[in-house]
DNA sequence: CGGTATCCTGTGGGATACTG
DNA sequence: CAGTATCCCACAGGATACCG
């Protein structure tokens, strides 16, 4: 049976495919952290900093710019001094968190069951 | 109050970070849709090349040899000529695929509800 | 404290050509 | 068909320095 008969499996990710567009929600390694360290409450800059193992500032403020900008998470700057900004998952982005808590549990089982992860 | 004295949230993800552990998985924007299109069962190289968008061939020998040594999916040649190769999901690979199917179903939601991807 | 600005690097990934 | 071999590049992300 030649290979072009094959009926394609994958009966067809609702949309051309809907995983990618969903990791576009979770793109840069960073992402899912930050949304998983904004899972219990909001959060300052420097707090997502040393929570999050060794991210930088930079890519710090980049990925909750980005964040931001798609409506996942939200910042309040309050004038004080010295400054504080506080960042949050908006309605949105706590959608994410049962997907995150998926991954990790099933990151658990795996490590569990001897599966090299890297 | 001092942002040292606050407490850590995230009661602690179980290990150091057992979602970056478990992203490792996944690692390659790749890996997801491989193991995805490998849900229904076991698939040949070329199938997987048209099945998943515009990945190169080098890339998805790197996924596939990855996910094996990771020991998500196996690879079973037969010696016939021309020659054909099939990849399956072993039954550790299979644990991710609910992990999959959250981040889809949320990626829809998402999608629907006007959040931006990119 | 909460960032920006600059510079630099690794590597994931694409294109093309070739092989058993 | 199922890869390998090369070459090449964009860009995520790190380090360091500085600012309001």
């Amino acid at each position: 049976m030649p290979l072009s008969l094959r009926k394609n499996h994958s009966p067809e990710p609702p949309e051309p495919c809907a995983l990618t567009q969903c990791f576009s929600f979770l793109a840069g390694q960073w992402a899912p952290n930050v949304i998983w360290h904004l899972r219990a409450g909001p959060r300052r800059f420097g707090e997502l900093r040393h929570d999050i193992p060794p991210i930088s500032a930079k890519v710090l403020t980049t990925r909750l710019r980005e964040l931001q900008e798609r409506g996942i998470v939200e910042r309040h700057e309050r004038a004080t001094s010295p400054p504080s900004v506080e960042y949050s998952l908006t309605e949105l982005g706590a959608e994410l968190l049962p997907a995150l808590e998926a991954i990790v549990s099933v990151g658990e089982r795996l490590k569990a069951r001897g599966a090299r992860s890297a």
